[in-house]
Parts: structure tokens; C-alpha cells; sequence
DNA sequence: AGTGAAATGATAAATATTTATCATTTCATG
DNA sequence: CATGAAATGATAAATATTTATCATTTCACT
């Protein structure tokens, strides 16, 4: 999959004049990249570490739409209506990131075909993420998705035996409360397939709980 | 927001040549137009009618993603990853669609970039609403999700002031049951908002609706 | 080591949603 | 224009989730 992100797609002579029209920006770990509201349009392309995307909500909880890694470009719908943004994107870990404002994007987009062609494929390899997203939502009670979710999240997160989360945040990720999670959580950790700790989760046995997962939600083959 | 589907993002001297192109095919109500493991690649486009766009269920029942008005586009997912189709695409009451197969579109597409600039916008414009659909579903309660949806929905069946839509597909689609759609339906009537028919539900005054959603669900344009 | 804010654990009452069932309405059909 | 399948309306009991509270644990910081 990670071979499938906006750079991966793109031929080597491109992918060099995209570098070359950007402006590699460096972020430290939780350091606002973009927040809602800014106007500035541009494509942004992460380089190394990862983004978080989504939007904190008035309680000040960071309602978290998408981690994107090395490859993966974000910004777009910016670029291509004006309007302004409405989420935040924050850097997970050291971070750098690619950054091509409008007005030397134009130019670059207008000499290259492959450049809409490779947006136009992420974009709708994203799509067909989201709907797969929508879907477990729609019929996964809430202990398969949640199980689902940390499997998910521990890959992202470097595919380690623990994740450093806040049961708040796995909440509302979740759109769910923390007395909520906090019960599928107890019961996730009595099968054995977690194992709660203080701001963090781990994976006694990460084959036991990826089996469990398979089985019980139905990972149909709508991914490939 | 309305006009901004693919055919309508065209020139006409390209809209043309689309449309050239293609094999324009009449569908009958519920009559299957693709289904999902279909491996023949194409782009199809709406020409008159609606297309409900989902998966089938083990219980048989349809889980919808979206539903699809004149203009709109489907198959770009297959027609750049020459992968199966994820989804089912059933006609809903009379509907023309033209049919690109991939041999045709290549040329097409090849010679005019108008084309993947048009379904590049399109594309992002719906991860745009699949976005804020997620966040919906995770922030509001089933009423404001429910009006907002079809609101939603009444603009991706060409901004009608009725949709044709079982109630049980409705549930299916935001992920409850019917009885929930029922109580929540009836609430909206009462406030005037909707009007419920037999298979369809109708929107007495827009803008009334539009206002509503506008106030209740904190309604601002999701973009990365 | 002690302290305090932050996070987790736990519980009960209030709401919301599902499950199961049956009645009523609609409309295509014969 | 009568009929019956399909869709909608309606209800009660069972579950699930939220809201509201308070107790306990953890860990960074004195």
C-alpha cells in the first residue's frame, strides 16, 4: 500500500521537479503543520515521519480523520477550490514535509500531466479507504471496530507490541464516550487480546488478536 | 455544489467528446448496471435517472454509499487500478447511462486533460463528503445526521426536491435500523423540514432545511 | 519521597437503539 | 378496481450507550 502515496506514482523526472518546486519544512513532534481556517492554499507531501489529520473539537480532543506517511500528499482539495482549511495536521514524531504554495504549483501541474493523473489515483485510492472506513462503521458493533481500530493503529504506529494512546482519544476517534471504551477495553483485556496500561495499550499477542479480528470482522476482500 | 459533477466540470467541446465516446445504455428500475468482483474496467456516467451505489450484504440486505444523479461518474476505481469492482451499482427507477469501456477512454483521456482534471475535482469533492460523513457520524446524534444526509443526498440526485429512497435503505445507509429512521423521519416532519412519502421523501422548503443542518450540525467544509 | 494533576476504573440513572411483532398504507398487477 | 406484496407506522421489551459522579491509580515535578 505504501507504494501506492502521490510520489510512489509519480515517474523519477517528476517526482524530481516536484522536489525541486518545494520547500522541505522540518516539524517537531505535535507541532501544527496546518490548522482549520488557514487560507493559504498549497500541496503539502509528507517527506519523513508521519501527519496526523483531523480536527480538535471544542473540548480541546483531537478528532483524528487520517495518519499519513512518507509519499502521501495532502492539501489538495485546498488547491483546487480556495476554500480555506478546515482541519488540523499536526506532526507525529519528527517530521519534514513538502511544501509547494499555489502559485508554484500551477505551473509545475500545467507542464505535467502525471501530476493530475497521480493525484487523481490517490485520491481515489483514498476514497476507497474511507468507504471501507464507513462501511465497518455501519456494521461492526463496537468491540470488532475497536479491535479493528488498534490492530490498525498499531501498524501505523511502527508495527510495535504497544501503542501510546489516551482511552479519551481511542474514544473519541471512535465517536464514542470513555465509559463506553472503557468497557469494550475490559473486555478486549479479559480475552486476552490487549493489555491495558497508563496512556498506553499493548499486544501480549499480536497473532491471537489478528486472528480474532479476521474472524470476527468479516474482513471482507474489498481491499485487495 | 450541485453542478459540480464530472459532465458538469466539462467544456462542451470535451463534454461532446465524452459523450461520443460512449455507448449510452437504458436500465430499468433496480436492474443491476455493474456488480461488485466485475473485472471489466470502464468509466460510466449518469446520463438521466439515479444510480444507488453499494454492497449487498450476507442478510441481502443493500448497504448504500451513495446514490448518484445526472453527471455523476462511477468505475474510476477500476479504470486506474485494473482491480474488481468494490461495489454494486443498481439502477433506481428508469436510468440512462453512458458506458466508456477502457479501450475507448484511453485515447480519450490521452488527448485531453480537461478530463482527468475533471475527475481529479470530482474525486476530491467526494473524499470531501465521505470526510464529513465520517465526522458526522462520529460527533452527531442520529436527527442531525439524518437530516444532514439527506440533505446531502437530495444534491447528488441532481438537486431535486425529492429523492426516491426506501426508509430501509436509508437505515442501512446511516447504519441503524429502521425503526430509528422511522422515529427520527418522523420527528423532521413534524418540524417541517421533510415530507414523507411512499418511497420517497420530499423537501417542502429547502432552504428551510438547509438553514436547519446549517444551524444544528455545526456545518463546515472538511479538507485536508 | 511526597504531592497533585491527569488518567483510568467503576457505578447508577437516563437516553437511545435494537429486536421482535403486528397493523396499516400504498401502488403495481391482473 | 380489487388484490396482495412491499413499504411504512407503531409498540414494547431487551440492549447498548451516554451522562453524571466519585474513587483509585499513575507519574511528572517539587
Amino acid at each position: 500500500m505504501q507504494y501506492l502515496t502521490f510520489m510512489h506514482l509519480l515517474s523519477d523526472a517528476t517526482r524530481d521537479k516536484v522536489i525541486k518546486a518545494a520547500t522541505l519544512m522540518h516539524y517537531q513532534d505535535k507541532q501544527l503543520i496546518h490548522s482549520r481556517g488557514q487560507t493559504k492554499p498549497g500541496l503539502s507531501i509528507v517527506s519523513t515521519g508521519s501527519v496526523h489529520v483531523g480536527v480538535g473539537d471544542t473540548n480541546g480532543v483531537f478528532v483524528m480523520t487520517g495518519i499519513l506517511g512518507p509519499g502521501e500528499s495532502f492539501g489538495e482539495f485546498t488547491l483546487f477550490t480556495n476554500l480555506p482549511r478546515t482541519h488540523d495536521a499536526i506532526a507525529y514524531g519528527p517530521t519534514a514535509v513538502f511544501q509547494i504554495p499555489q502559485s508554484r504549483f500551477y505551473p509545475l501541474n500545467l507542464n505535467d500531466p502525471e501530476i493530475t493523473s497521480a493525484l487523481l489515483k490517490s485520491s481515489l485510492l483514498r476514497t476507497h479507504q474511507l468507504l471501507e472506513q464507513l462501511d465497518a462503521i455501519r456494521r461492526l458493533p463496537l468491540l470488532e471496530r475497536t479491535a479493528k481500530s488498534l490492530l490498525s493503529m498499531s501498524y501505523t504506529s511502527g508495527n510495535s507490541v504497544e501503542i501510546n494512546c489516551l482511552q479519551s482519544d481511542l474514544a473519541a476517534t471512535l465517536g464514542v464516550t470513555r465509559v463506553s471504551i472503557g468497557k469494550i477495553l475490559k473486555q478486549l483485556s479479559r480475552e486476552g487480546l490487549i493489555e491495558l496500561g497508563y496512556r498506553k495499550i499493548s499486544f501480549p499477542d499480536k497473532a491471537k488478536l489478528e486472528s480474532w479480528v479476521e474472524e470476527h470482522c468479516n474482513t471482507t476482500p474489498l481491499t485487495w
